[in-house]
DNA sequence: TTAATAATGATAATCATTATCAATAAGAAA
DNA sequence: TTTCTTATTGATAATGATTATCATTATTAA
């Protein structure tokens, strides 16, 4: 979402202040999770996580937390289908980088992967391009899935 | 979802014999609305397109028969965060064919498109082709979003 | 400090989706 | 047809993830 002091999009940490927001405790414990973890996890799942260190701190201001990363462009939110929202760090120095999903309609496993990223990137460009000129769409972001079955569930 | 007499994937109507499923009033109605319209009808809303000819139908049968398309594949289902399911004709006579989404983030619209879906296809062939062989995954389906403002919201 | 305001957390409320289960409808058998 | 067997339906209640409230607490600026 926009920065209230027109800068860039910035990542993590201090990067909270650029907005306006405070980096609390509860704020900093939320990240420290999503950084230390390659999961994709729930608003409960990270809660869980928080709640071992900081047992104080609510499953409410989880959730309020995510939102808000999500707003901020620091965290991405994915519906892979069982019902809760799960979350991941958009970019981030333990984390893995952009990628894209494979789905196990099966068993719900949830693979990530780069493969191929360089020719999709390159594809997702010039479609972003034509798409933003054509639609007149201003676009942000993508998301790409795929959907099948894993080794054990084919 | 697999077909119990070994058919390859149809579409539509008598198709539903093939899995052993019955083709039932209430299940034609559902396909007829969504067979007839281009928007990305949510549970309740196709209930109350169905109610309209059929008031005897309820809101239950819906969203069983929407899980049931989903099932076989004659319908997609989508996540476009506005905290209800939506739904789709995967393909039919009077549907749009096989395209992806833009969505705006800030006031939900959707739009279809199928612009540069040419090169997004020969691409696509290729990344599952690479994917399914790396990770032993069996793909089904792929699902592309683009997500960002539109024109008014911008 | 103190004042002004942002953030938090316990709790209750929402609301989309599911589970139950008795009543019906559809297809097969007679 | 008539009967039998089973799939399907719909009213209702239950579930469960997410949000709204609101009094309390933490943070920042004056
Ligand atoms: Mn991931
Ligand atoms: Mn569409
Ligand atoms: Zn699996
Ligand atoms: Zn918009």
């Amino acid at each position: 979402m926009p920065w209230k002091d027109g800068t860039g999009p910035p990542w993590l940490q201090g990067k909270f202040k650029g907005c306006g927001y405070r980096l609390t405790v509860p704020r900093q414990a939320i990240l420290d999770v999503l950084n230390s973890t390659t999961e994709h996890l729930s608003a409960e799942d990270t809660y869980l996580k928080v709640h071992k260190v900081h047992p104080a701190i609510g499953l409410t201001t989880v959730y309020r937390t995510l939102e808000l990363l999500v707003q901020t462009g620091m965290v991405f939110k994915f519906d892979f289908g069982d019902g809760r929202a799960r979350y991941e760090l958009s970019e981030g120095p333990k984390g893995i980088g952009h990628h894209h999903h494979l789905v196990c309609t099966g068993c719900g496993r949830i693979i990530d992967y780069t493969d191929f990223i360089d020719e999709e990137v390159e594809l997702l460009k010039r479609t972003e391009k034509g798409l933003s000129k054509k639609y007149n769409f201003k676009i942000t972001n993508h998301m790409i899935q795929f959907h099948g079955l894993c080794e054990k569930c084919q």
